[in-house]
DNA sequence: ACTCTTCTTGACCTCGTGGTCAACTTGCTC
DNA sequence: GAGCAAGTTGACCACGAGGTCAAGAAGAGT
């Protein structure tokens, strides 16, 4: 590889990762080759899908954040307590940059990375879930399907209010922490919980409302 | 106005309905336009605005079930009952029929009938919530701008989920209940409630992802 | 049946995506 | 520094959305 195309290369990925953060993995490649300074043919020249371009960038921007936050979440004592902060924490990140969103929300699968990331965050939560429900303080009904899909649309909620009324999502993340307490549960639920199939499907989808 | 004419009018009308409940408000009106088999260019004649057809389409596509729905949760006897079968019933329009959700949110504020409508639902929504919190049934910090934007996610989930789980949604609302109950509510929400126009705005944007 | 007004049509325009490629430029090696 | 391979560029294509309008078709009144 040429020096020159080193160059570029690098500042595609630095222009990339902070349109991802901005705006989203779905941002139009010719804007980030726009930001970088370069020509949208370099782009598709250096990196020729936006999968690859994903890949090499958003390891950093998110895998680490999110691996943090499941360790610090089974560290704590108290599995509710653990349970609460690793909820609130991943909505947090997603409101915060939407590159997180889209990674939570496992969307463009042919990006092996990615696939890589939702899997780790689909196991961790399992686990968390499962610590909280075995301590009797998560309802036996909640799946972790549930969770990822309300990550879904805390996304969309975040992105829709984060220039009027950035906090609004923590209201409704604290409604549904209280209605997922043990307390709370009125009934189990009538309703049948969704397969890994039918959650990834609607979060494949979900992710499409940008 | 010409028999022919009259007769486009009533062909897109009709098409549009259709497609409006099929697929939202956000439809394409070529498409529109197609199923009605006229040419696009009668449509823009006839109806001028994607607005203009929203008009004169939209009112008996939902206006008369919301307002049924806010009437029978109100003629409940138990204040609960009533707020838990308004929420869930609005959701289940939104599921079935996307017009209904892309009325709620209140997008096409240009549409006179439209906020009109949405205008209703908020007065409905609020005689509803506060009847059961003065009840003490629901939580007092909870607010019409949480359930509106709740509503608004749970179109885009209803949405994506409509295909593979159709009754996914009925998970998320029945949590949400169960959060909302004074019973779970764990302590004061330590989040700003929103203002109406921080909530409309977020709709519009909510809205915007279809 | 003829005319005139109204209405319809579909080609065409702009925009913003994703994506390709021949012609040009530039770094690297000898 | 000359030549060549590697890399860059921006015009170009397709597509699908919204939207316009001159030309032609078809009601309606006489």
């Amino acid at each position: 590889m040429r020096a020159d195309a080193q160059r570029n290369a690098e500042k595609l990925r630095t222009a990339a990762a902070e349109l991802f953060q901005e705006r989203g993995l779905t941002v139009p490649l010719k804007e980030i080759a726009r930001r970088a300074g370069v020509s949208h043919g370099t782009l598709y020249n250096l990196f020729g899908t936006r999968e690859a371009l994903i890949d090499e960038v958003v390891a950093n921007l998110a895998a680490d954040r999110l691996d943090e936050t499941a360790e610090h979440a089974l560290a704590l004592q108290d599995a509710w307590e653990g349970f609460a902060y690793y909820v609130t924490r991943v909505c947090e990140l997603q409101a915060t940059g939407p590159a997180v969103a889209d990674v939570v929300s496992g969307r463009y699968p042919a990006s092996e990375c990615l696939m890589l990331i939702c899997t780790r965050v689909h196991g961790a939560a399992t686990q968390i879930i499962q610590r909280a429900q075995l301590a009797g303080a998560v309802r036996p009904d909640f799946t972790v399907e549930d969770l990822l899909l309300f990550f879904g649309t805390n996304t969309l909620l975040a992105r829709a209010t984060t220039d009027t009324a950035p906090q609004a999502w923590r209201r409704q993340v604290l409604y549904l922490l209280d209605g997922l307490s043990t307390k709370a549960a009125q009934e189990p639920l009538p309703v049948a919980p969704l397969t890994q199939h039918q959650m990834y499907d609607a979060l494949g989808k979900l992710a499409g409302m940008q």
